[in-house]
DNA sequence: AAAATTACTAAACAGTGTTTAATTTTACAA
DNA sequence: TTGTAAAATTAAACACTGTTTAGTAATTTT
């Protein structure tokens, strides 16, 4: 191993030590109460430290923003083996729901927050991960179509509608706006609402 | 008029003055950038005024986000003389949606941002204002449900799935999250997904 | 060992929401 | 009208924030 070698992993180390105060911190503390003078005292380097690294915060909070998508893109992917379209189709809703039920303040990062967007623009980025996310889950409805299993034909429309409906109640969720719901087990219906949608959908 | 009714007439114009100053600021420059002394510049006055009308920042969002639920239940109350329960909530839908687009940042207001709810909550308030809606829709829901013009039973099921569903939509939209689509027309689509929508209800 | 490069940090800058204490303005009673 | 009490307003400070700069310390190269 060459100097120029060791520093290049000890660079990434540094990333990595950043990334994962940084995560811990806004899974604990939240977004705004997440500050670089935080993620630098948990790794104890000054604040200055961190720019080294990062361009600003919300580069930091892009890099966890696409690691999360890796990890979704990996989960959804273990649905691959159902061969059958439209069962495959409400599996990956399914694990969609139970991702962002169980990550929602990474999800909140994922499909909501405006840092992570805002980053991307000013680096004149495209959003790939969301582009990829997309296509995988309209190659499905895609396939859907190609076999007729489904009432339509129009695979951006559904593709739009189906990723529309389940982030709509999610992120209505996790935003607290279902509170009115005292007597309705909310996560639950989720789930219920994803099948009622594949049943509509079918031929 | 008293001395009392006056000075109560002065400090309701002095917070109508915060709030259009706030209002106007949070439109041109989003919440974030809305500061409580770029406020109190607005309306001349020293930024430790504010804090005699608002307990702090949110409350004044609070007040902005209320406001702008009136706004709504009123446009949605336009539909109240369409008589048909089933063509009524097609047009909840679409003046939900043309609200939606014409106003985001005030949506995001309504449906997505922590501030408002957050301000409640110290408050130990309840989110009348979200009941409400919520109520106003399931009521149609109800209706189309009592005259058998949809094939379910399920009232908070199928108002939690409609809402969610335009929410979604929507809310990607505004945060970015259906860039992907350069050749698709994402408003116009959102319309067609809910007559889409309906149309699969339709019993 | 000296020079050059890299890594790091203390301190400062400009901003934030909010509080406190002092000041000005207004209202009321003698 | 004048003195006093009450209310309204504000200057200044506090404790934060993200970020930059200039200088120090460590490391690598010559």
């Amino acid at each position: 191993m060459t100097i120029k070698e060791r520093k290049a992993l000890e660079k990434n180390e540094m990333r990595e030590a950043i990334l994962g105060a940084a995560k811990k911190l806004f899974l604990t503390e939240g977004y705004e109460k997440t500050s670089i003078r935080g993620i630098a005292e948990q790794i104890a380097y000054s604040p200055a430290t961190i720019y080294q690294y990062f361009e600003d915060k919300d580069d930091i909070f892009l890099t966890i923003h696409i690691r999360a998508f890796d990890d979704l893109l990996l989960l959804l992917k273990t649905a691959d083996s159902v061969e059958n379209p439209i069962e495959r189709l409400e599996d990956l809703g399914k694990i969609y729901i139970t991702f962002a039920l169980e990550n929602p303040e990474l999800y909140d990062l994922m499909f909501c927050m405006h840092a992570p967007m805002a980053s991307l623009h000013t680096k004149k980025k495209e959003w790939n991960c969301g582009f990829e996310t997309y296509d995988y889950l309209k190659s499905t409805i895609g396939e859907c179509i190609e076999q007729k299993l489904i009432r339509s034909n129009n695979a951006d429309l559904l593709t739009i509608s189906a990723w529309g409906h389940l982030h709509g109640m999610l992120s209505l969720h996790i935003h607290e706006r279902y509170q009115m719901l005292e007597n309705v087990d909310i996560e639950q219906t989720i789930y219920a609402s994803l099948s009622h949608l594949i049943d509509m959908l079918k031929a």
